[in-house]
RNA sequence: CGGGGAGUGGCGCAGUCUGGUAGCGCACCCGGCUGGGGGCCGGGCGGUCGCAGGUUCAAAUCCUGUCUCCCCGACCA
């Protein structure tokens, strides 16, 4: 490809809005633009990338035993509705002429199970695994940072079919590997962590996450340890606390409303106060969920244990039920108290609100002072031990997950099969995702630096970026041609900056766009009868190649040593 | 949904407080010079100032409404 014919806009400057490293980027470089919130366009440079990612991708879910097929982003409310979807806030809707109800589908799971639930009659014809790569449409409340959370975007998803839970192992173990092969083919720094289940409940599931300052996910991270903070646990170091007491004793704290004030009042650590968190469930019932002071409520977990969605308490929830907002405590509360097992499990006496203004109580003993159930509902931190050895967490993206659906969906679209005894079964299923452009988005935060992108070579637009200085008609023109002649007979995949242009917007772009390797003709290399090589990032600086028969020999060769 | 910010040529911005011929840099077009890191000179094209009402002799500027976009939070099956 010629840069002179191509669609590339590079920018000086980065849009005023942006923040992201991929959104500045992707957008400096010409390979994406914005048409509106959370809406992107693929431009031809960027679009090569994404391509380059799906055929990464197709060629490892071929290699389980996958077919690609295609379903429709345009589908029946109806079909939605006998799952209980359709009343998902990010689920777009509309109507045809004639006023039928539809939907943009954010997902696939309806659609490629209706098909499964029409032909899938025998326990013969299982396992399947089928996938596609289609738009997903996601009215989400708040896109951003690029393409990385968008309304619109191209999600491979794949689904398992089997016949029961030990072939949806089999499945899930199947995907796994291609997980594995397809970010390591891409180049990303990468993880699998277990992730969780959400409110649809589900037998497990794994993210895969790529760590970049972006990220809109955390992860918890040790040696063999990798897990989405949602659902990490681990041993918190011991609270430091006062000499224990025969009972709680109150203490006047005016005006101490938070974790650090009331410290400071009492001159004790956060460790060693009680941080209570009220809140109301869906389906009316008040708790209050306490921590340690210098511990955070994980609301995954805390949805889990209560076991349905729930909000905080409101100030006047709190002052009708408990007490006075910045002085509430589990003692003499109406409220069941959920305690977290950091506490629980830590003997001793705690401070917490006194549920009465201006006062806190000192020497507080869970079971001797106030009833609790224990669980883990408190967020890691780092420095926590797993197995003895301290967490550190980290921001990422996450790139793909893997969710063992069970019969979720099965059972409300009637997907079921005669087994070899002749009894009717519900399919067991998996679903698989992965999104193309946020892999694109991780890599170009992962590998960029001051000057721009510096693509992994499997994904990159062009491997190999041709640059000729020099004014049109010259010799160094003209050894430029042949060797980009030469080099597509070659089939490598060269990008030509023919452009009549200077020197330094020809380097300037050339490192924004990040090709692996840049390939430099001009009147200084040309006299000693060769290029000069210069690798994006890695160990090859800049080498001269010979000009001659050997050169796209050569340039192969040095290709094959990129990372 | 809550909080904050912004809409002026393709991009980045000034002008708005204090109403009076719509500006700057880059990009773009033409000519010339230059040719190993966004070079130089000259000449040009391009804007209903997000939209709609209102006030006024006069509105980018003041008032009312509205739309859009961004950031933080909530949310994210």
């Amino acid at each position: 490809m010629r840069i002179s014919q191509l669609l590339l806009p590079t920018e000086r400057e980065a849009p005023a809005d942006a923040q992201a490293l991929s959104h500045v980027l992707g957008v400096r470089a010409g390979l994406v633009r914005q048409l509106g919130a959370g809406l992107w366009t693929w431009l031809p440079a960027g679009w090569r990338v994404h391509s380059k990612i799906t055929q990464i991708i197709r060629e490892e879910i071929d290699a389980i035993g996958g077919q690609e097929m295609l379903m429709p982003v345009i589908q029946p409310r109806e079909l939605w509705a006998k799952t209980g979807r359709d009343g998902i806030d990010e689920l777009f809707s509309l109507s045809d002429r004639k006023g039928s109800d539809l939907v943009l589908a954010m997902t696939h799971e309806e659609a490629v199970t209706f098909h499964v639930s029409q032909v899938v009659r025998s326990y013969r014809d299982l396992p399947l695994i089928l996938y596609h790569f289609q738009t997903k449409a996601r009215d989400e409340p708040r896109p951003r940072a690029g393409v990385l959370r968008t309304r619109e975007f191209i999600m491979k998803d794949s689904y398992s079919f089997d016949r029961d839970q030990d072939g949806l192992e089999h499945s899930y173990q199947l995907h796994i590997q291609a997980y594995d092969r397809i970010f390591e083919r891409c180049g990303l720094e990468w993880y699998r962590v277990e992730a969780d289940v959400g409110v649809m409940g589900g037998s497990g599931a794994h993210e895969y996450m790529a760590p970049c300052p972006a990220g809109e996910n955390e992860v918890a991270l040790a040696p063999g340890y990798a897990t989405n903070v949602e659902v990490a646990s681990a041993t918190p170091p011991p609270a430091d606390l006062p000499a224990r007491l025969d009972a709680p004793a109150e203490v006047e704290t005016p005006g101490a409303k938070t974790i650090e004030q009331v410290g400071a009042a009492l001159s004790l650590p956060p460790s060693a106060l009680l941080k209570a968190f009220p809140v109301v469930t869906d389906s009316g019932r008040a708790v209050m969920a306490v921590v340690r002071g210098d511990h955070r409520v994980n609301e995954f977990k805390l949805r889990a244990v209560l076991g349905e969605q729930f909000h905080p308490a409101s100030e006047e929830q709190i002052s009708d039920l408990i007490g006075p907002p910045g002085f509430i405590g589990p003692v003499a509360t109406e409220l069941d108290v959920l305690l977290d097992l950091a506490v629980a499990e830590q003997p001793g006496g705690w401070v917490c609100g006194a549920n009465r203004p201006d006062l806190h109580l000192l020497g507080v003993e869970p079971g001797r002072d106030f009833d609790f159930e224990a669980a883990d509902i408190r967020s890691v931190e780092a420095g926590d031990l797993v197995d003895g050895q301290p967490i550190r967490i980290e921001t990422a993206i996450e790139v793909g997950n893997i969710f063992k659906l069970g019969t979720r969906y099965s059972e409300p679209l009637g997907a079921v099969f005669l087994d070899q005894d002749g009894c009717e079964q519900p399919i067991v299923m998996g679903s698989y995702g992965i999104g193309p452009a946020r892999i694109a988005a991780a890599a170009i935060e992962q590998n960029a630096d001051e000057a721009g992108i510096a693509w992994p070579r499997a994904i990159a637009p062009w491997q190999v970026e041709l640059v000729v200085l020099g004014k049109p008609g010259t010799a160094e023109r003209d050894a430029a041609e042949s060797l980009y002649a030469e080099l597509q007979d070659a089939g490598v995949d060269v990008l030509f900056d023919d452009r009549d242009a200077g020197p330094g917007e020809k380097f300037t772009d050339a490192e924004l766009l990040g090709c692996p390797l840049r390939l430099t003709i001009g009147k200084r290399s040309l006299e000693s009868g060769s290029l000069e090589a210069q690798a994006r990032r890695g160990q090859v600086e800049l080498a001269a190649v010979k000009l001659g028969d050997g050169t796209v020999a050569a340039v192969r060769e040095l290709l094959t040593t990129l990372p």
